[in-house]
DNA sequence: GGACCGTGTTTTGTCGACAGTCGACGGAAT
DNA sequence: ATTCCGTCGACTGTCGACAAAACACGGTCC
């Protein structure tokens, strides 16, 4: 988190491909909204543009298909996708599962919390701001799916993250808004683990946990797809 | 499934990419066993060997380790990864929570299982044949999983049975073998279902679908990895 | 004798160019 | 006037070549 400093201690030097590059600003543009759903996506534009040859925007572009964050429209060009209702439900759904996959497994392997404390004091600390609460809600959640120590299982999570920030942004769904506390309601689920960690109810806690993501993914509002 | 009679229709010309071949074909040596773990995958060898262009071979390459049958060496070539023992249990657990949100699914909605039976009888006709009854065992929770109409489920399980049976492969283990009756131990786990589905007790069902699951896998002779 | 540096070779990353394919526009025939 | 066909432009898929990075080996210095 902390960053060393550059005149006493030399930084990492970052050695990436250009296809990492280019799938991170592609990504970023994607995530941010400053490509929509349903935009084109030519990999010569793309490639202009960042000053670099098409054949590692291509691979790129082939592996955010991979991610659900492009797809390929009958086999020619690459495109934002557009999402249903449905679609949302599924990745909540999804959402759901891995994360009570990350509780059970953490329960299991009385596996220590206290990061996760450090989580909640950081959504406490967002405060009022809905950008930085959002970005502490979702860390607190992928900070529980890091711990259970599962490496793909942290993987997958994280692509489906991606998808899900997309799909919200395409609906313009403000999750979160209606919630009282964010911070009380993590807290809440940090006691329910911390107690089946101890010999508690697991059931209650899936049951809880389960509610929570589905219930914060479940938009009203949820807006036709183009 | 019956394909169209060539002499009166036309068939549906097949229009597949380079890349899309290379990955097929790199997959199936891997599945298959011809490419063990550990080995060096070097690109332009595997080019001249399918008389293509680097390019293609590259791209398919990299799909592949999204997939995780292939994995990346600090910066270098390729090689088919290793697999630990803690693998092979996060692999079973990822299979048994996707499998289980799917039966859930399946429930909640009251998805039709008829697909469900013909697929335990082609376990029945499979018989004492190792090779056809793993085939029938694994169609069959594939379909349980595609009928629950969820399509990144299905995707990511598909990309999940794909690293199951590399790590089976890799460690020599014949699941399956131990198991009295393959098809009596499915009709159980459809019977059940089935149960739940007209408002029996969807615990029980989760209970013994992922206790089957885990036991199928739980292999304990897994070889320590290279 | 051991560790370090320099060189050579292999392998990978990137580029520019070519060819094939798809969609759109315009013209001709009925 | 409408429909069909032919042509054109644009984009994508693939290729061969070049440049750069990494490993292996041998030599040298301490």
């Amino acid at each position: 988190m902390t960053a060393p400093d550059p005149t006493t201690q030399f930084e990492q030097i970052h050695v990436g491909s250009l296809v990492d590059e280019a799938r991170r600003q592609i990504r970023h543009h994607i995530l941010t909204g400053r490509l929509r759903p349903g935009e084109r996506l030519r990999d010569s534009v793309l490639a202009e543009e960042m000053g670099v040859s098409r054949s590692p925007v291509r691979e790129a572009l082939r592996l955010l298909e991979q991610a659900g964050l492009v797809e390929k429209t009958n086999n020619r060009s690459y495109r934002i996708p557009a999402f249903a209702p449905e679609d949302v439900h599924e990745l909540a759904a999804l959402r759901a599962a891995d994360e009570i996959l990350a509780i059970r497994t953490i329960v299991t392997k009385r596996i220590p919390l206290d990061r996760l404390t450090a989580a909640i004091e950081a959504i406490t600390a967002a405060g009022s701001d809905p950008t930085k609460a959002l970005a502490a809600d979702a860390a607190f959640h992928f900070e529980v799916v890091r711990l259970a120590g599962l490496p793909r299982l942290a993987e997958r999570y994280e692509r489906l993250i991606d998808q899900i920030r997309l799909v919200l942004r395409a609906n313009e769904i403000e999750t979160w808004h209606r919630t009282p506390s964010v911070a009380a309601v993590h807290q809440r689920l940090l006691d329910l683990l911390q107690a089946a960690a101890e010999g508690g109810d697991v059931t209650e806690l899936v049951r809880a946990w389960e509610d929570h993501v589905l219930r914060g993914m479940a938009a009203p509002q949820v807006l036709a797809p183009i």
